[in-house]
DNA sequence: CCGGCAGACGCAATTTCTTCGCATTAGACT
DNA sequence: AGTCTAATGCGAAGAAATTGCGTCTGCCGG
């Protein structure tokens, strides 16, 4: 399931597609995400709640897949002219937007209604892409880059799994020292 | 919500409470989690399904509480006569038991059913316990010991993260590594 | 030891969601 | 243009969720 990338842009499930997708986002800034059930987002999307069961199976890997579509990147990480800079505030917007309550409630979205574990993939591919676009741009300085591996490990797990455990210890300054922590290793734990 | 040392041990909650928990697990063994209805696991327990409903809400709080209960460790960490081994075993044993299936299906159940994200930072809180008592067991061997956080970070979230995100990227030889760049380096990315 | 009190539970009706078979239609392919 | 596949709409039947009300359990003061 998952439904993507159906037949073209512009056929009937594309559209139908678009319009839920839509109708959960309208949703569930009207009536929060709490109140949000198959029938009232069918309605709103106008089409039958046994399309939507069709398509997605339940409620909640629709969730997922809108959740997914939310947290990818719309923009390439800004240049602040070398990798230290380009690492930090990345790192810090990063811990922003995910540890906020609507950053919260996608990732958890996107991780529950997962049955193939797809979706969760493509959240770490986000960052993972991010991570590269800024080690491309700072090799091209000749600097020195730490491995794609080290920083998902050092940066974005330890960043992660605050957010989803323990959300209270989470500061910008931690997000800080994790960047510096990846910066001051040359090797790494994950040389796969 | 999350019912929790209600009255008394002898009480009636108290027994609710357990027949409830016990008719999930045995449920849930014989006839899959995805089959499980509160109707369902309200007829096993012997109780009407609007008790489970005002006591935990919906199913998914109640998986939550049921899945935060397994992962509950068991037995305090096995003694190997080293920090080093110590960790590599319990490392080990953890990353085999939480990325089964079944260790993944609690995990993510205690993740999703959580308003408060009280269960979340309860299974973090039993790994941080497990890590504490290695790391006094080595103090009181002499030993130098990297502090609680650090291991959090550099042990525990790498692999969770891979874990919930990248399910496939986790290995044995993996964990090990995680162990060996937690015990290389003596500071710490989180001196909070 | 007895009676009152607060909270939890059982019961049952109502509402809402979920599933399924069948007819129809949109879009693709020749 | 004609046909063929797949997705959607529709409606009914079944299951689950929610709620009000009466009852009972277990606790506490008298």
């Amino acid at each position: 399931m998952s439904a993507r990338a159906t037949t073209r842009p512009g056929g009937r499930s594309a559209r139908v597609q678009q319009s839920v997708h839509q109708a959960v986002r309208d949703l569930e800034a009207e009536v929060g995400r709490d109140a949000l059930t198959v029938p009232l987002i069918a309605a709103r999307a106008g089409v039958t709640p046994s399309t939507v069961y069709r398509r997605w199976g339940d409620l909640r890997e629709l969730l997922s897949d809108v959740a997914v579509e939310r947290l990818r990147p719309d923009a390439p990480p800004a240049d602040h002219g070398s990798l230290r800079a380009d690492l930090e505030a990345w790192t810090v917007q990063f811990a922003e937007e995910m540890s906020s309550t609507a950053g919260r409630t996608y990732i958890r979205d996107a991780l529950l209604g997962d049955p193939g574990q797809g979706n969760a993939g493509r959240c770490s591919d986000y960052a993972a892409e991010q991570l590269k676009a800024i080690g491309v741009r700072a090799a091209g300085r000749g600097e020195a880059v730490p491995e794609l591996e080290t920083l998902l490990d050092v940066v974005v797990a330890p960043l992660m799994y605050r957010i989803l455990f323990r959300p209270s210890e989470l500061s910008q300054a931690y997000a800080g020292r994790l960047v510096a922590a990846a910066l001051g290793r040359a090797g790494s734990p994950s040389d796969t």
